[in-house]
RNA sequence: GCCCGGGUGGCGAAACCGGUAAACGCGACGGACUUAAAAUCCGUUGCCCUCAAGGGCUUGUGGGUUCGAGUCCCACCCCGGGCACCA
């Protein structure tokens, strides 16, 4: 148990914070500004362990540079639309609204329990109308713009959730959320144009060196840049065409067959009338009522032949058309050349058919393998024999291109961004249907699109606002006729993907935000959150930057300067999640042991990158170190003696300057583990200090502890407060400066110089820092123990690097 | 298959530029205080040989570079993540 009433000192400073409104910010161009944000929660009213991680992070890094000098903006929102209220609200028998908004004092409760400091003037919440009529105005901006359009497609669908996803929110084919089989269905839906931005998407993560590595590759490989070719491909007796795209025109003299997706729209006529037709669209239809993880689970390809042929440009020879599965309409043009002798697939696929294999690059003398994809010299290949891969590469290309077959393109693996949903808690898309203009946008003065209550909630293949006769029938704006409103609802992801500038001018009622407040505050200089959202909300959020950047609103073409994904808390060898039912709740331990020792243990457990166990062992020892602090601060460790300074006290000083510059170096490189031990180190030299037999000088004791007291005040706010108070330090520590080491201080004077023979270390000596290297040599040589190792010979070599190391080889 | 991480005591981990491997914490063991326990405080704690002094070994495996390698290079094994019938 602790040696203070935790309660009650929690209470007391989080009421402080909150009435001297301490963390309430404001546009100050004299300060340095720090917007640190964490990925806004989904109010579920249910925050664990793992969840506490991040907001101590996020917490920790808005009081250190507040103390720092920072003019800190440290806000908090509610991703508070979406598949969870709707569920939990469907499952309760409530509206949505009234679960929600019931779950977010809650969640406040949880995160100032914590002691966690926002600035709660811009707190917002995304299902407010106040918030995504804002939505609904960036919709009608990308319209504008062409960014935003309708179409009809093959689409993920998900049976359970019963609304289609964004190729993002497929996951190895199941759905992101709810692991069901996604299954495609074809459904007009609207879709933001991502793919626009593909190129600036792609070459500004170059920029983000201050992202993890493994965010940027993983948005690298999702928006997929490939180099290569597309041409025509004339269809042998017709005046049909398809074009093709591949990333090996070199091998173009190798293509023994052409395969086109089932979904091409060109399979139809190429089959009708003709004695395959019907086993041709049979295929299709097997094929089409398959998921994606069906077709890719099976493992023998299947395909079937069209009795048509396609002219090979390069050799002017007729070669097969199949229509087969392993062909995907939705990358390059959904129809490719196929190589066998150079792709595995098609290599696959022709042993299985029966059909031709010529192999255009020479593979090594050794080669056993099927398709070989490697380097060499082209053979069979006309023209292009004895080039390698890249010379025929662009000899093809060149060819095609003055040959007007084709040319050469980039392909990219990104598609639209699916952003409509079938589902009743997300932002009406404000767009009517009318009779005679057809699709026409509400007039911006007329957002925002409210919800109508609806009778029942459960989705039923479309949305449910759908049922709502007064809500869909309405009039168009443009010609005052009969219109129809468009019933589905914005993907969330929308909402989540500029919340971050609305912060900056939360309560704009005229526009969207103020430039001039956003251009104070962004970009983030700190954003932390899960790396789950790697390719999800993190690539939204970078489009929809550039969106605004481009319409003169954003002064940054990125939004997040500084990115920060925190491992996983994980218990009984799975992630601490509700689903799982391995959540380990804060409640038992802010009562057992206290917000601080709960903090300071999420910052001890390990690297902040690193997935870590949770174990009660560890939050007992992150309480017994606030307990030795507690009272080491209220003189229950030992008396303080009034005396002149000794060398010994300068040297317990010495060690708290270290200190400083060790955790502060620790913070700014994201190694809270390191900064924790360093405190619990200075903790123990002054509990040394204060048991040795001079006894702690007083004034050297209080300048230590003082130390010790402000950097623990980022981290164990609570007990850090109440102590400075108590120590006579002042009212708010808050609001103190972080404290600064004296290169002087820092300094060693004696430092240990290791001795080693054959790079094994036989001795050590206490030398002066600056020894020089004659001395420091002398000094080993005279070493009996290493004199032992050396034997009767003088060492071969003598390396020194003093005033660390000497290493003597042995001659 | 390709691309990123990672593998260090009984456990969580540290070692930032190639220079004493294992800081800090947990656990364990011993001691002080106590009638006793808890709490607290002091000490020991990588492994092996040894009464000891001392010695040997040790950062997934095998090689290499170097006076010196957890750290750099090559090959491999294992774990985690991403991409993947993407032409």
């Amino acid at each position: 148990m602790p040696a203070f009433d935790i309660a009650a000192i929690e209470q007391k400073w989080q009421d402080q914070w909150d009435k001297q409104k301490t963390f309430v910010v404001t546009e100050d161009p004299t300060r340095p500004k720090f917007y640190n944000v964490q990925m806004y929660p989904y109010p579920s009213g249910e925050l664990h362990m793992g969840h506490l991680r991040n907001y101590t992070y996020v917490d920790l890094l808005t009081r250190y540079k507040r103390m720092r000098g920072y003019n800190v903006l440290s806000p908090m929102g509610w991703d508070s639309f979406g598949l969870p209220a709707e569920n939990a609200a469907i499952k309760t028998g409530t509206h949505p609204r009234e679960f929600t908004e019931a779950k977010i004092p809650v969640m406040k409760d949880q995160l100032r329990r914590l002691g966690a400091v926002y600035d709660w003037t811009r707190e917002l919440a995304s299902h407010s109308p106040e918030y995504y009529r804002w939505d609904q105005w960036l919709f009608l901006q990308l319209w504008e713009r062409g960014l935003a359009y309708k179409k009809k497609a093959a689409v993920n669908w998900c049976p359970k959730d019963q609304t289609v996803l964004a190729n993002e929110q497929v996951v190895d084919g199941l759905c992101e959320r709810c692991d069901s089989v996604v299954e495609r269905r074809e459904l007009a839906q609207w879709y933001f144009k991502i793919t626009e931005y593909a190129e600036r998407l792609l070459d500004d993560l170059s920029q983000l060196d201050e992202w993890p590595d493994r965010v940027r590759t993983m948005q690298e490989n999702w928006i997929g840049r490939s180099e290569g070719a597309r041409f025509d491909m004339q269809v042998a007796d017709t005046d049909l065409s398809f074009d093709v795209y591949t990333t090996r025109p070199d091998t173009m003299f190798g293509m023994t067959f052409a395969v086109l997706a089932p979904e091409h729209p060109l399979v139809e006529q190429l089959v009708a009338g003709t004695d395959v037709e019907s086993e041709v669209n049979d295929y299709v239809k097997q094929a089409l009522l398959h998921s994606d993880l069906e077709r890719m689970s099976e493992a023998d390809k299947t395909g079937v032949f069209t009795g048509r042929h396609a002219i090979n440009p390069a050799t002017g020879k007729p070669v097969p058309i199949y229509v087969a599965d392993y062909v995907l309409m939705g990358y390059g043009t959904g129809a490719i050349m196929a190589v066998p002798g150079q792709d595995q697939r098609d290599w696959d696929f022709a042993t299985k058919y029966g059909i031709d294999i010529v192999r255009t690059v020479q593979p090594p003398e050794d080669w056993e393998g099927e398709a070989f994809t490697g380097e060499g010299p082209a053979i069979n290949s006309g023209f292009l024999d004895g080039l390698d891969v890249d010379e025929a590469k662009a000899k093809t290309i060149s060819w095609l291109e003055s040959e007007g077959y084709g040319e050469g393109t980039v392909n990219w693996r990104l598609r639209d961004w699916l952003i409509s949903r079938q589902r009743y808690w997300g932002s009406p898309i404000p767009m009517v249907t009318c009779d005679d203009c057809g699709l026409v946008p509400i007039p911006v003065e007329d957002l925002p699109v409210l919800h109508p209550d609806v009778e029942d909630y459960a989705p039923q293949g479309e949305s449910p606002l759908a049922a709502v006769p007064e809500f869909v029938n309405t009039t168009c704006p443009k010609c005052g006729g009969h219109a129809k409103r468009e019933t589905d609802t914005m993907d969330t992801f929308v909402d989540s993907s500029w919340y971050y500038f609305r912060y900056c001018d939360p309560h704009n009622s005229e526009q969207i935000f103020d430039p001039e407040k956003v251009k104070y505050w962004m970009p983030l200089d700190q954003y932390v959150g899960g790396v789950e959202h790697a390719v999800l909300h993190l690539l939204y959020a970078r489009f929809i930057t550039k969106v605004l950047f481009d319409m003169g609103l954003s002064p940054v073409q990125e939004p997040f300067a500084r990115l920060f994904t925190q491992g996983m808390l994980v218990k009984d060898g799975a992630k601490m999640s509700k689903s799982k039912g391995n959540v380990v709740s804060p409640d038992h331990y802010y009562d057992r042991y206290g917000a601080d020792a709960i903090r300071l243990y999420e910052l001890f457990i390990g690297p902040p990158t690193d997935d870590a166990i949770w174990s009660d062992r560890g939050v007992e020892g992150t309480s017994r170190f606030l307990d030795r602090v507690w009272r080491m601060g209220v003189g229950e460790s030992g008396d303080l003696v009034d005396r002149p300074e000794t060398d010994d006290d300068v040297e317990v000083l010495r060690e708290a300057h270290r200190t400083i510059e060790r955790v502060t170096n620790d913070i700014d490189r994201f190694s809270f583990n390191t900064a924790v031990a360093a405190m619990m180190e200075l903790s123990n030299t002054l509990m040394s200090y204060l048991r040795s037999d001079a006894g702690a000088r007083r004034e050297t004791f209080e300048e230590a502890y003082g130390y010790l007291l402000r950097m623990l005040g980022p981290m164990a706010p609570h007990v850090a407060h109440e102590l400075w108070e108590i120590t006579g330090g002042g009212s708010m520590l808050a609001t103190e400066a972080w404290p600064e080491w004296d290169p002087e201080m820092v300094k060693r004077d004696v430092v240990t110089l290791v001795v080693q023979v054959n790079g094994k270390v036989r001795d050590k000596f206490e030398v002066a820092v600056d020894i020089s290297e004659e001395a420091a040599v002398e000094l080993a040589l005279g070493s009996e123990r290493v004199q032992s190792f050396l034997g009767d010979a003088p060492p071969r070599k003598v390396i020194a690097k003093p005033p660390n190391i000497v290493n003597l080889v042995a001659g």
